[in-house]
RNA sequence: GGCCGCGUGGCGCAACUGAAUAGCGCAUCAGAUUUCGGCUCUGAGGGUUGGGGGUUUGAAUCCCUUCGCGGUCACCA
């Protein structure tokens, strides 16, 4: 406070800090005292202040939050997985991201559209339906039981399977191996289907929507299990073709320029990027062809819109630098307001997550996995005598999906996770179930305070505030602009430890305050609208990170 | 190799974007309470913030340099 003033006033740091603490005292009533020690000034805030302020909140039931303006809305992408496999962990880390961040848009007064591009189209699912059709035998999932993408991704396995093997019979045969990587009949076959599909083949694209269909009941399950929703959807196979149009725009507006084959190119090379390309040369889209044209397409959907959030890995932090500097460059004013939410990868002990060998981990599998291990703990420990056996599988599953989710979120986004599948997620410390547990037993001590809680308690009732009484109204004040913040900066891992903290807080002042066993009739009534209020904040920051709370546990 | 990101006690993470003695969890040790739910609380030990230099009254944070890890540099998505 002080440092900053030397620049402009000359002195000793400490005289200045003397003057002005004086002054404060004085004048401002809400300032009880002041020292100085090292040139920093502390001000001593008066009981008033603090109590008004509680007082003033304690009855809102939607603190912190701010209400949605209509006229500053964004989209907020996660998600978009390929149609041919399961969900796994890296899926995990992207929906929960993606989904919290949306969430925390919204609370700092953004409209948010929810949404994603499912990539249902490309050789990836034809690999899936050609090897359905030579070995699936008309398996369904109604028929196995099994769940339409798992189905689906166990053809995507057995394609791969059978394509390797096909190449080393070629290469057995005397045929370079890199040639028969690109010739092998299998593949040529799925390629083949691609072309058919393309060309609206009946057969084919019967086929392909009967496969994804499964697909996305299998993925609908798994989106409800995490408690992720979407407002809109995309699909590539709409939107695969848009932009072409764009591109010739920007050709006559300079912005690209085509090479003498055909292909049209940008040059990035005074931006310190490099060229690239944005049709090829036989006129057909690429990637990023596509990717403008879905982006100009969503401004045109959601008229109100004026930024868009990108949740994808941080492999791609190239491709989306180059994206919105294009969307900037063809003039368009919403180009400003794109934000990749980048995030690193999620690596097992063993390394990298390969599909193709079976090394992923499923996200189903996960889920189910960690409401085990909270089964496994809560019967030890648990009050849970009188819940039903269906209420009890309901609490494990939120106490396992919220050690999961608040493992994931609490960590930077930018940084990578290393996550151990046998050590699994910690259940003590700093994590989502020690939250939960606080917030329970918050819950217990309102269950038995069963006396008029409601009335306003003044200063001149209760004399004096008690340290830690003070400590948490100055955490709960925090809320609102750990809010904000969060939303910046595209972080839930600042709501984590915004909670985290109030908890510890809260943990502390439960251990040396007697809350129904006070005495006094007004510090008690004091103490339990603190609980209270502790506990709606402790709700209210989690389910920005979608994670649920429990009466008992 | 070019570009991007990350490097903080043994391990896992923080630090309000430049401030006071760098916090917290796990683990270790010592205590408290055990009739508001002990999945709790209090305390101790453990750090030259990868290394070196610089800017500043002040640097984990900004600049330069160097090392390590990862990503990315397709007419793939």
């Amino acid at each position: 406070m002080v440092f900053p003033m030397l620049r402009f006033v000359k002195g000793n740091p400490v005289q200045i800090g003397e003057q002005v603490g004086a002054f404060l005292e004085k004048e401002v009533t809400e300032v009880s005292g002041y020292n100085v020690i090292k040139g920093f000034l502390n001000i001593v805030i008066s009981d008033t202040f603090y109590l008004d302020f509680f007082n003033g909140i304690k009855d809102k039931s939607d603190y912190g939050l701010v209400k949605e303006s209509a006229d500053d809305a964004v989209m907020v992408e996660y998600s978009s997985p390929n149609t041919n496999k399961p969900l796994h962990l890296g899926h995990v880390r992207n929906n929960l991201l993606g989904y919290s961040v949306a969430e925390i848009l919204k609370a700092s007064g953004k409209k948010v559209y929810k949404t994603q591009i499912i990539n249902d189209r490309g050789i990836h699912i034809c690999k899936s339906m050609l090897a359905w059709q030579k070995f699936g035998k008309g398996e369904t999932p109604e028929n196995t039981g099994l769940k339409g993408d798992k189905l689906v991704g166990n053809y995507y396995v057995a394609f791969d399977k059978a394509y390797k093997e096909e190449i080393a019979t070629m290469v057995a045969s005397g045929i370079d191996e890199k040639v028969a990587k690109k010739e092998a009949l299998i593949l040529l076959d799925a390629q083949q289907m691609l072309q058919k599909w393309e060309a609206g083949d009946d057969e084919v694209v019967s086929l392909w929507k009967t496969m994804n269909s499964w697909v996305y009941k299998g993925f609908d399950e798994t989106y409800k299990n995490m408690g992720v929703d979407f407002d809109k959807l995309y699909y590539e196979s709409d939107t695969y073709l848009l932009g072409k149009d764009v591109v010739a725009d920007g050709i006559k507006k300079g912005v690209f320029y085509k090479k003498e084959d055909g292909s049209v190119w940008i040059d990035l090379t005074n931006e310190g990027l490099d060229e690239k390309i944005v049709l090829r040369s036989d006129g057909t889209a690429v990637y990023m062809t596509q990717d403008i044209g879905t982006a100009i397409q969503r401004v045109k959907d959601y008229a109100d819109i004026n930024g868009m959030v990108y949740t994808v890995g941080n492999e791609q932090d190239y491709h989306f630098k180059v994206l919105f500097l294009i969307l900037k460059k063809l003039g368009f004013s919403w180009a400003e307001q794109l934000y990749h939410l980048s995030y690193g990868m999620v690596d097992l002990p063993s390394g990298k997550m390969k599909s193709r060998e079976g090394t992923v981990v499923d996200a189903d599998d996960l889920m189910n996995d960690m409401t085990q291990t909270a089964a496994t703990i809560s019967e030890e420990l648990g009050k849970l005598e009188e819940y039903s056996t269906d209420e009890k599988q309901e609490l494990y599953k939120m106490i396992g999906l919220g050690a999961l989710k608040y493992y994931i979120l609490k960590v930077d986004p930018k940084k990578r996770i290393l996550f151990n599948p046998e050590e699994s997620v910690d259940f003590q410390g700093n994590t989502g179930p020690f939250i939960q547990y606080a917030y329970a037993r918050i819950q217990s001590i309102l269950r038995k305070a069963d006396f008029d809680s409601g009335t306003t308690v003044t200063l001149s009732a209760v004399e004096e505030l008690h340290a830690k009484e003070k400590e948490l109204i100055k955490q709960l004040q925090q809320f609102p602009e750990t809010i904000q913040l969060a939303a910046e900066n595209y972080s839930p891992a600042l709501i984590a430890n915004y909670v985290y903290d109030l908890v510890k807080e809260f943990n502390s002042f439960y251990q040396q305050v007697s809350i129904l066993g006070e005495v006094d009739e007004q510090n008690k009534i004091l103490r339990v609208q603190l609980s209270r209020k502790v506990a709606e904040v402790i709700e209210s920051g989690f389910k920005l990170l979608g994670i649920e709370v429990p009466q008992r546990m």
